[in-house]
DNA sequence: GTCTATACCCCGATAGAC
DNA sequence: GTCTATCGGGGTATAGAC
């Protein structure tokens, strides 16, 4: 009896797997919008409504693939950050550029289910909360960076504005407590400058502007890093002008 | 003779003009990659065989939408741009945020075109020449304000890493070369991270995280006129850790 | 320049047999 | 869980009359 159900479930799950790599082809081919039940299941050798015992609506094959994408490249990043300390686990910006190329590469490698999830939202799709928590994985990764480094010798930002420090403050509470208001404001606006030079870059923006993009990528990250105040010798203190002004 | 050409000149442009305005409201409510002539010539009251005669094909409309797309966004950041100095001519961090602030304005009053020129590629589009005339003008309105800055007072900037030289000097001599190269380098990460704030604001990735957006963004603009180095008071030298160094 | 008609495609979703 | 058949839409693009 197990055994059935265990070999009903083994090729449940296979073709579940199936369906999601095929949808992921005519993502490429055709666009989230496009995507259609009927495509899939004529590749597959199927009838449409096959497919419908696997996903009840189109919008649910959908949200399958976007929380793939965004588990992905959240493993990628977790991934880089955890394999980074080959020089030194103290080298923060070095950790943080590390973690920024790993995001981009896979961005370069799945360019189409980046588009999925940094893209244009799906017209008449709106993500259901199963999203949200693969969504923000990233986003943690990036925190983490700043803690160690907060952590490890203290972050100096300048100071914020007065306008600016009451969203500073619930921001700080909601998402990362333990760091300067300065430093999460910060972090927040590095974490979708990113995406903005991966889009560019992506989206073809960069056509005929910008030829040697790893250089170009490589010193936009490290820019982040120091704007979120990650420098590579512990600051002792809190200096004018070294972390504050500039 | 010509004043029944003339009219009918009229009458063409005033037709074209609708079938634009049309299909940008079908942009809204179905995305680029659904946009469809019928769609467009029945809500027009028209037959879709006769909008052929005004755009050969749904690319040619599409591309007649990108076009107008980037224009609008262009001279929103050139107004912006000629009439920020009202409180001080020279202080080139205000006149970038004004100009960025416009441009994010605009990009929240018409967000769909927005996501049509900055979003994800349409899928089976590429863009004609005909758009890169039209998509450069903001760069150009950013270019110009670093321009007015660095021959009022000079822009002091960090020296770029060797690996990035050749790039960088490559990139100042075809869009800026009577800027410095790192200036130009700063320049073209602020336009693109610029584009990556107000995307992430769009498409839904602060939803949740950010709530006083305005806020948000005028700050993060500010930290990109600093990263060009934008400065308030001309600086007049070259200090190391004002502008080097952060 | 607009019309009708047409050729030839696509889709999501469901009912009911097997 | 897969099939056929079906409902009720949608689309691009062209031909040829007016």
């Amino acid at each position: 009896m197990t055994t059935i159900r265990g070999a009903r479930e083994r090729a449940r799950i296979e073709v579940t797997a199936a369906i999601k790599d095929e949808a992921r082809k005519q993502l490429a081919a055709e666009g989230a919008a496009k995507l259609s039940l009927r495509a899939v299941a004529r590749q597959l050798g199927m009838v449409s409504s096959a497919l419908y015992r696997y996903f009840p609506s189109r919008d649910d094959l959908l949200t399958a693939l976007i929380v793939d994408a965004y588990d992905a490249v959240g493993a990628a990043a977790e991934t880089a950050l955890a394999n980074a300390p080959d020089p030194d686990p103290d080298d923060h910006p070095a950790r943080w550029t590390a973690t920024c190329s790993a995001v981009r590469a896979w961005a370069l490698a799945h360019p189409h289910e980046y588009a999925l999830i940094y893209g244009s939202p799906v017209p008449g799709y709106t993500a259901p909360m199963d999203t949200v928590g693969p969504a923000s994985r990233v986003g943690l990764v990036l925190i983490s960076i700043a803690r160690d480094a907060h952590r490890a010798s203290g972050i100096a930002l300048p100071p914020l504005a007065d306008e600016l420090r009451a969203e500073a403050h619930r921001l700080t509470s909601e998402i990362a407590p333990d760091l300067p208001p300065a430093v999460v404001v910060a972090l927040v606006g590095a974490w979708s400058q990113l995406f903005g030079l991966i889009s560019f870059e992506l989206f073809g923006q960069f056509n005929r502007i910008v030829e040697d993009r790893d250089a170009f990528f490589a010193h936009a990250a490290g820019r982040l890093a120091h704007e979120v105040g990650l420098r590579r010798r512990p600051a002792a203190g809190t200096q004018r002008g070294s972390g504050a002004e500039s």
